[in-house]
Formats: C-alpha cells, structure tokens, sequence
RNA sequence: GUGAGAGUAGCUCAGUUGGAUAGAGCAUCGGAUUGUGGUUCCGAGGGUCGAGGGUUCGAAUCCCUUCUCUCACCCCA
C-alpha cells in the first residue's frame, strides 16, 4: 500500500537538501559575523504557550495532541515563545545585550499556498535587552547582509520600514480614539491588497469621512517629515520621538550602507498587536509574493511570558517565499551542485580490485571525497560514471600498477600523467 | 473554514465523435565500447489513466461521488 505524503510537507531529495542546505548555512554565517550566538528548543511545549499571545483561531491552527500524562502539548508553529521562556529562566545570568539566532523547523495547521506550507524553516534574530533603535537597525542589517550575499539587490528587493509608535501617535493627532487602534491596524495592513475605493469605503465605516480622508493622506506619505503637513509634532511628544526614532534609525542604516535597500512606507504594519516599536518586512519589488520576512520592536515578549520588563527587537524570515524568490532570479542553480567529488578511483580489471579499495580509504583518510565503482565495468563506462559524477579527478589503476604507478587524470583538462602512488599519497595535492 | 482550476510513467506533456495492446521527450538501467569521459546510435524497465460507482457492445475520454494537488480568500505568530 502506497502512503502518500503528508499535505503541506515537502520531502528533501539530495538536490532540494543542497539548496536548502545552501540556505540555511548563509543564514548561520550571517549571523555569526553580526555577532548571534545559536539557540534551539524542543520541538514541541505546552499548548498554553502558544495561548498567551494569541487568540482561539491562532490555537485552531496548531497541530496540538496530549501525551500519554494528558498533558496539552503543540508542535511549535514559532520559536519566539520558547526564546522567552529559556531567556526568562535565565535572565539575571545573561550578559546583556542578548543576540541570538536561530532555525527551527516550525509546523502550522494552515492551508498550504504559495510561500505558505505547513512545515517549513524559519531563521529567527533577536536582539533582548536593548533599547536604542541602533539594535532595531542591526536586525534590519543582519537582515540585508543575507539577502545581499546571495544575491539579490536593490532592483529586487525592498525593506520597507515604519514605526508602531509612529502609526499609532499619528492616529491619535488625527482623532481616532486608543480603543479603536487596533481594529484599524488590520484594516491598515490590508490596504495593499485591497482596491482603493473599497479601502476608503471600509475605513469611513470605521472612522467617519473627513478623519479617513486625513489617514489616507498620511497612508501616502513618502516620507517621515512629510507626515507634519497632515499633523504637527509637539516637541518632546509621542509622536515627536517616535519621528526621531525612525530618523535615527534611517540615518543608522546609511552609516551601515543599505540606504538604498531601505525605504520609509507607512502601509508596514504587521498582523499581531504587540509591536511597539520599529517594524519593517521586505518584500520583492513586483509585489507578487508574499512577505520575505518581517520583524520588529516588542516591549512586552519577555513580561508576557512571566519574566520582566524587557525589551526586544528581531526578524523572522521563512524559507518557502526566500527559496521561490532566488529561483524566480536564477540565484539557485549554479551556485549550488549536489554532488561534487575530489577523487574517482577505478580499477581496469577485478584482480585490482583490492588495492583499488586500500587507496580510496587511504585518501578518504586524508580528508578527499573519494568513489570507486561497484561494477569493474570498461574503462570507458567507468569514466562516464566519473564524469557524471562531477569528479575532479579519476585514479586509474592498470597495468602501471604493478610498478607501483597511478595514472591520475584531471578531468577538466582530459590531461593525465604517470605517478608513483607513494609520492602522490605524500603530497596528492601537489598533482 | 470559503471559492476556482487541475489530476495520464520519476518529471514535462500528447492521446481524434467514446474504439482494439495508452504514447513521446527527458530521466533511469543495459548494449554498441574489456585502456580513455562529456557527443551519438540501439534496446529495456517503468502506468490500477488519482480512487469508487454509473451509462455503453466498448470509457483515459461522458455522468455522479470522493480524495489529492495548485491558486486565491480567512489568517499570517
């Protein structure tokens, strides 16, 4: 009986294991050299984790069970909540600030679509512990310096950025009332996918007409200062140092030199209430896909999860939009070979079988990736075999074996020479 | 959870008004080729035509049910 695989999962042939290798290594690399250590946690918690934050339709999308002690438990759809509780237990033993990373393998309930499947890698930065908007910029940094190392530049992407702190002052100059933020958050953050007439129809059922017509107006605005032809700052207010913060952070991101990655957009919102702070999402500049990754400010994370007042700032980044993204640019398929082979050994009749084997071990030894072949085939289907196989080189072992040679041939070149196996074996790479 | 589209070999697809043993390219394996690879030529294996039921002398093809996948919506931590 055939069992097919499970909906929303995918299986890694050697192939998609290079590339997904391929990526996940770039992610660890980037964030070593911006300084985050690697975390991890178990793959699944109690179920009340991820009940804190969230609200019963976020519980219905998890792939929740009881063990045998009937205990409520839940594969992890997001490792954020786990940071928390490790950090937490922790917290006055940690050096601050806390950079750290990690790449979980995460599983949501969800109906699979594109860039959305029901396990997937998530590369998680967080940086807890520090307030300025320097750290907000880091994460923002780190984020580039990824995208930028494999490839993808100005013309295809974009960070865009903006401030909850920024969002919600405006709206209040404006008029609208703190218990209504929230429910306009959402309709905000819909305003891309929407049409222009049925957004400003929802958002006058929400605010009345001339309120909507100001928040259009500032919805458009291209810049942080330009904000003060719609509302005037008062110095030292909410909303004065919330334009401060996204012009350090601006200014920050020059010194960094990703000034041309970056741009200010106020239609950056995000789903979940608790940012506070800088919030940003990249997205490819066509706009066809889904968010790369996203991120920000969260004031509560930590006290949330029964620890302090302690600020965080980071960035989640999926590998289902990132992986669809690099192939659509052609990033993917030469950068990346599944099989690559230093040595092919072959022997030209079965008697030589036997030093065939004693010289791969010798060189597998040595640190070379070495292959022999099972089948004492023809020469020439055994080179074929070598050739397929991308080998560097192939070791024939004949009739010069006998006075103790190896015919080493390069295989690029198609050039080969006569070579003593004691000499080659001290010193291969000098051949 | 809602809506639309699609299911034929490992992959990409053909398949006539419903007609006999369901085809091609790529991939895999074997041979031409037992001391020289990438090319070429020849051959082989591989299918419950997603599944179940119905109409018919006869169904990959028409009808019903169901499953799966894809895309969009809800949601997006």
């Amino acid at each position: 009986m055939k069992i097919p695989p499970v909906k929303g999962t995918r299986d890694f042939y050697p192939q998609e294991m290079a590339i997904h290798n391929w990526i996940v290594d770039g992610w660890k690399r980037a964030s070593l050299r911006n300084g985050f250590e690697e975390y991890d946690g178990p793959i699944f918690e109690y179920l009340q984790m991820y009940q804190i934050k969230s609200g019963d339709e976020i519980v219905e999308q998890l792939f929740s069970f009881k063990d045998r002690g009937d205990r409520d438990l839940a594969i992890r759809p997001e490792i954020t909540p786990t940071l928390a509780r490790m950090v937490n237990q922790r917290i006055n033993t940690l050096p601050k600030p806390i950079k750290w990373f990690s790449v979980p393998r995460l599983c949501r309930a969800e109906r699979p679509q594109k860039g959305r499947l029901r396990e997937f890698f998530q590369w998680n930065i967080d940086i807890i512990g520090e307030d300025s908007v320097l750290a907000d910029a880091e994460v923002i940094f780190t984020t580039v310096d990824y995208l930028r190392e494999v490839g993808l530049t100005p013309n295809d992407i974009k960070v865009k950025i903006s401030s909850r702190k920024f969002l919600s002052a405006v709206l209040k100059k404006i008029g609208i009332s703190e218990e209504k933020l929230n429910s306009l958050y959402g309709l905000l953050d819909k305003k891309t996918k929407l049409p222009a007439e049925a957004f400003s129809e929802a958002l006058i059922q929400q605010v009345g007409e001339r309120i909507s017509e100001q928040v259009i107006s500032f919805m458009g605005s291209q810049s942080v200062t330009s904000v003060e032809n719609i509302v005037k700052p008062d110095a030292g207010g909410e909303l004065d140092i919330a334009i401060k913060e996204l012009e350090d952070c601006a200014s920050r991101l020059g010194q960094m030199g990703i000034s041309d990655y970056c741009v200010f957009d106020p239609g950056i919102v995000r789903g979940l209430a608790y940012y506070t702070g800088i919030v940003f999402e990249v997205h490819d500049i066509q706009g066809d896909l889904r968010a790369i990754c996203g991120g920000g400010r969260f004031d509560n994370l930590l006290h949330d999860f029964g620890g302090p007042k302690i600020t965080a700032t980071g960035m989640g980044m999926g590998d289902c939009v990132l992986e669809i993204l690099l192939s659509e640019k052609g990033l993917l398929n030469q950068k990346i070979s599944a099989r690559s082979l230093d040595y092919f050994v072959l022997p030209v009749a079965d008697n030589l079988l036997d030093d065939t084997i004693k010289l791969v071990a010798q060189l597998r030894t040595l640190g070379f990736k070495t292959i022999f072949s099972y089948k004492s085939g023809s020469l020439s289907k055994q080179l074929k075999t070598a050739s397929e196989r991308n080998a560097k080189y192939c070791i024939i072992i004949g009739d010069e074996f006998k006075a103790g040679d190896i015919v080493l041939k390069d295989m690029s070149t198609g050039n080969q020479k006569t070579v003593p196996l004691n000499e080659f074996l001290a010193n291969p790479g000098k051949f």
